[in-house]
DNA sequence: TCGATTTTGTTATGATATAACATTTCAAGA
DNA sequence: TCTTGAAATGTTATATCATAACAAAATCGA
C-alpha cells in the first residue's frame, strides 16, 4: 500500500506532491491496462481534483478547465467527471453535489468519505467493514447492491484541535 | 418494534395504510413530547412523503402542497422538509437530491437507505452494524462523526423478479 | 392586550445538471 | 494510407434543485 492509499492521508501532514503523483501514475497505468482513453481534458480534470484534498463542484472544475483552454460550458466538466466516476478514478459526493479524486484507483472498494464541515477536507478510507456490513444488510432483505455511497460529516482531527469544541 | 419499523417494509407486501398511520402517529407523539410545532404544512409534507415508499424531490412535494392550498414557491417546501429533516422525521437522500419520510422516528439511528434504481423505491433499515463500523472507522483516524449518510443503489427484490437479471 | 418570536408566503436569483446537435479526433479495417 | 464509423469535444439552450431577502400573518408568553 503506497502513501496515497493509506487511510485518511488527507487529514495528516504528508507530501502532497508525491501523493498526487502516485494517484496520477496509478490512473495512467490503469488507463493503459484497461484501454481507457484518459484524454487531455479527462486527465487535467483528475489533476484538478488532486490539487487539494477537497471535493470540488462541477463549476469550479469547469472554471479551471476553461482557464487551461478547454471548453467553457458545463457539459465539458460534467462529461469528464462522469468518465472519471464511471471508471473509478473519482467519486461523486452526494451530500455536497461535488466530486473528489479516488485515492485508491484500481482497488475495489466502496468509497467511504469523511467530510470535514469546517475545512471542507475530504478523506477517503478503505473501510471495508462498513461496505461489508452494508452489503450484508442488503442481502438480508434481498436487495442487490450495485453501488454504495457512504459519507460521514463531522470534524477532522486538525479542525478539532483548532477549535477544541 | 411495530410494522413500520421492521426492516425494509418498503420492499415487501404490507398494509401501507397502517404503516403510514403508524409513522404519522409516532410523529405526532414525538412532536407533542418534544414541543415541536408540527404545523399544517409540515404535517402535510410528512403525509405526502408517506404516501409511497419513494423519495420525492422538493418540487414534487411543492406541487402537492400547492394543490392543497399552501404556498406555491420553493421555500415553502424546502422549509417544511428542512424542519422534518432537522427533527428526525425525514431524511435527505443525497444521491437523488430528494427526501423520504423517516420510518423509525424517534429511534436513534443512522439512516441507511436502499434505493432501487428500477422502481425508485426507498427502504430504510436500522443497519446498526453499518453505522457502528463507520463510527469506528472515524475513530481510527480521529475524525469526529456528526452525521452520516449511507446509501446503496441497486435492485429491490421485486424488481429482480420482474427482470431476472 | 402587547410585543417578541416564529412561521408562512412572496419575489428574485443562484447553483447544479442535462438534452440536443455540430464538429473534430481517433482507431481499426480495407 | 485511406476510409469510415465510433467516440470525444464543444456549443446553445434549457431543465432542475436550492436559497437569500423581505413582508405579512400566526403564535405564545408576559
Amino acid at each position: 500500500m503506497n502513501k496515497a492509499q493509506s487511510p485518511a492521508t488527507a487529514f495528516r501532514e504528508h507530501n502532497h506532491q508525491s501523493c498526487r503523483g502516485d494517484v496520477l501514475q496509478a490512473a495512467d497505468r490503469l488507463a493503459s491496462e484497461a484501454g481507457l482513453r484518459l484524454t487531455p481534458v479527462r486527465r487535467r480534470t483528475l489533476e484538478i481534483l488532486l490539487e487539494e484534498h477537497r471535493a470540488l463542484g462541477a463549476y469550479q472544475v469547469l472554471d479551471r478547465l476553461a482557464d487551461d483552454g478547454f471548453g467553457k460550458q458545463p457539459p465539458v466538466a460534467y462529461r469528464a467527471l462522469e468518465f472519471l466516476v464511471e471508471n473509478g478514478l473519482a467519486h461523486r459526493i452526494g451530500r455536497l453535489n461535488a466530486f473528489a479524486a479516488c485515492m485508491q484507483p484500481g482497488v475495489a472498494h466502496a468509497p467511504t468519505f469523511f467530510i470535514c464541515s469546517t475545512c471542507d477536507g475530504v478523506a477517503e478510507t478503505p473501510a471495508f467493514d462498513v461496505s461489508d456490513a452494508l452489503e450484508f444488510a442488503g442481502d438480508q432483505i434481498g436487495f442487490r447492491v450495485e453501488r454504495m455511497n457512504i459519507e460521514a460529516v463531522g470534524t477532522c482531527p486538525s479542525c478539532q484541535r483548532d477549535v477544541p469544541k
